[in-house]
DNA sequence: AATGAATGAGCCTTCATTCAT
DNA sequence: AATGAATGAAGGCTCATTCAT
C-alpha cells in the first residue's frame, strides 16, 4: 500500500474512515494520519475535505453509468437485460459497499452545487433504468399496475440499503443477493422465471 | 406552538433540523434557537445533544413496534396481514418522513450502548415481518424460492429510501405509495392481487 | 444526619466536598444534593456560593482564636504556655483537617475584601503566638538567634500541612504529632524538654 | 520575550497566571493572551491545559530531584550535608515561588494517574532526605526523639507554606530564609551550630 | 421554607485551512 | 512534493444564579 501514490493511498481512506465514522465524524487529521502523510500533502492533491467527498462521488457515479449503459443497450431480450442490470448493480454496491454507504448518508453535505450535479447524473441513471422498465410494460412483457417510475425507486431502495445490513463474511455473495433481487424485481413485475 | 411544552417544542425542531442538515450539521444552538429558549433550558430537559438523538430514536421505535404487532397479530389471512403491515409502514413513513431521514442516516452517531439497543429493537422488528412472510410460505400461499430473510431486507430497503424521494406535494399520497408498495411485495411473493 | 436542621447539613457536605474536590471542582448541584435538598434551599440560607466558603473561614478562624488565646494568656511558664499552644493547634488541626485542607488552598478565592478580613484575622493569630516566642527570647530561655517572626512561620508551615500528609488513620494520633512537633519547635528554640 | 519560542512563553505565562489566580480562574483565553498568540497555537503544543499543569509540575519535580541527590551524595558531614540541603531547598523555592504555589495548591486537579506519578516522585524525594535525617540519627550525631519521618514533614511543612508569605521584595533574601530554616532544622534534631 | 424551570455568560476543545519554508 | 506551526471560528457543555410559585 506504500507503494501505491498519495492521491490513490488518501482517497482509500478517506472512504473507508467516511463509511465508518461519518464524514463529519472524520477529521482530516485521521485522513492523513491513516494514509501516513501531513496535512500538507492532502491539501496539495485536494482542494479541501468537501472536495475529498466529491472525488468519491464522481468515482461510484462514473462507475455505474458505465455498466448500466453497457448492459441496457446490450443484447437479449427486455426480460435478460433488466434481470442483468438489477443483478449487476447489487453485485457492483456489495463489492463498493463503502462506497455505497457514504453515497446515501451524505448527500446532504455536499455542496449545494455540487449536490445538484451529483442529483442530475443520478436522475440520469434513474431514467435509463425505468425505460428498460417501461420499454418491457409497453410490450407487454411487464405488468404495468404499478407506474415504472415507483418500480425503480422501489428497488433501488433495496440496493441502497444493502450498506446497512449486508456483510461480505455472511453466507451469501453479492452475486447470490443479486439474482434473488433481480428475481424479486422480475417477479413483480409478473415476469416469468429469467435464466441468467 | 408557544403553547406547547418546552421539552416538545425543542424535540420537534431538533428533529426538524437534523432531517434537514443532519444531526452533526445543526447546533445546538440553532435548535434552541428555534425552540425560542435558551441552551440551558435545553440541558434542562436533555442531558446532551446525543440524548436528543437517542429520544427521536426511542419515539419512532416504539411507534413502529406498535402498529407492526397489531395488524401482525390481528384477524386476517397471512396475505391480508402482510399486505396491510407493509401498506401502514410505508404510510407511517411517509407521514413521519423527518423521522425516517434521520433514522437512517445518522444511526453510526448514535453512542455505542444505545446503537445496540436500537439495533435489538430494529431485529425484533424485522423478525416479526419475516415471521409473517414465513408463515405464508410454509402455507404454500407464497413462493418461497427467495429466502424470507432476505425478501425483508429487500421491502425494508424500499421503505427507508422513502426519505430521498417521497415528497408530500408529489402527485402520491402516502397511502397510493403503500398500496402500490404492498402490491410490488406480494406480487413478488408470487401471490395473488389482494384487495384492501 | 436527616435531623441536623438543613443549614449545618449544608455547611458540612460542602466542606466535605470542598476538601475533597476543591471549591472550584465541586459545583452547588453536588453540595445540595449531598446535603439532599435543591437549589433553592441553599439559596435560602447562603447567599451564595462563596458564601459558604466564607463562612467555613470564619468557623475556622474563631475556633482557632479562642484556643490560642486562652492557653497563651492562662497559667504556666511561657515554655509550658508555647509548648502547649503549640500541641494544640496540631491536634485541633488533625481534628478537622478538611477545614485546614480548605483553609490554605482556596485562599485566592475569597472575594478580596473577605480575604483581606481573613488575613487580618490571621495575622491576629500569627501575632499572639509570635509574642509568645518573643516573650521567652526576652527572657533568655529561648534562644533568639532565629527572629520569632520567622520562626512563626517556620512553624506554622509544619501545622498547615498536615492537611497533605496526615491521616487518621495512621499510626500516630493527632496528639502524638502535636506533641512531636512542640517538642521540635522548642528545641529548635534551644530550650531544654518541657514535660506537659 | 517575544522572541522566547512560543511553547516557553505559554508555560512561563501559564505558571505566573496560575500561581496568581489558581488553576481553575485561569482560563485558557487568558493564558494564550498573556503569551500574545491563539489558542490554536496552545493546543498546538499542549495536549491540554491539564497538560500545561502536568508539564509545569515535571519541571519542578526534575530540578528538586537533582539538586537534592547531588548534594545528599556529595561530600561533608551528614551535619553539613543536611543544613546545605535544607538551606537549598528553601532558597530554591523562593527562586520559584510561583512554581511552588501551584504545586501545593493543585495536587488535586491533576488527572488520578498524573497525580500518583507525582505523588510517587515526590515520595522518592521524601525519602531521600528523611535518610539523611536516619543517618545523623544512627551516628549519634541527631537526636532521634522524634521519628526522622516526622522530622521530614515537618520540615517541608515550612518549606512548602513559604508560597503564602514569603516575599521577595521583602526584607530578606531567599538565602538568609534558607540559613536560618536550616538552623532551626539542625537545632530541632540538638546538633550544634554547623558553619556553612 | 423550598422548588425547579430557565438564563446567560463563559469555558475547554476541535478543526479545516493557510502559509512560509 | 511536502511540512508543521499557527489561525480563527464555532461547537458542546457547565454552572452559579434568579424568579415565579
Amino acid at each position: 500500500m506504500k507503494d501505491e501514490p498519495v492521491r490513490q493511498r488518501l482517497l482509500a481512506e478517506a472512504t473507508r474512515l467516511f463509511a465508518e465514522h461519518g464524514f463529519e465524524s472524520t477529521s482530516v487529521q485521521e485522513i492523513v494520519a491513516a494514509a501516513g502523510v501531513t496535512k500538507g500533502a492532502m491539501y496539495h492533491y485536494f482542494s479541501s475535505k468537501d472536495d475529498l467527498l466529491h472525488e468519491i462521488y464522481m468515482r461510484v457515479l462514473r462507475m455505474q453509468m458505465d455498466r448500466l449503459f453497457e448492459i441496457a443497450d446490450g443484447p437479449g431480450t427486455v426480460q435478460e437485460r433488466l434481470h442483468r442490470a438489477a443483478a449487476d448493480v447489487v453485485e457492483t454496491t456489495t463489492a463498493n459497499l463503502d462506497d455505497s454507504k457514504i453515497f446515501f448518508r451524505s448527500m446532504h453535505l455536499l455542496a449545494p452545487e455540487t449536490r445538484k450535479s451529483v442529483r442530475a447524473e443520478r436522475r440520469r441513471y434513474h431514467e435509463r433504468f425505468r425505460d428498460l422498465v417501461a420499454e418491457g410494460q409497453r410490450s407487454g412483457v411487464f405488468s404495468d399496475r404499478v407506474p415504472a417510475e415507483l418500480v425503480v425507486d422501489y428497488f433501488f431502495g433495496s440496493v441502497h440499503h444493502l450498506g446497512t445490513w449486508y456483510n461480505a463474511k455472511g453466507p451469501l455473495t453479492g452475486a447470490q443477493v443479486g439474482k434473488h433481487f433481480a428475481d424479486l424485481l422480475l417477479a413483480s413485475l409478473g415476469a416469468g422465471h429469467v435464466d441468467e
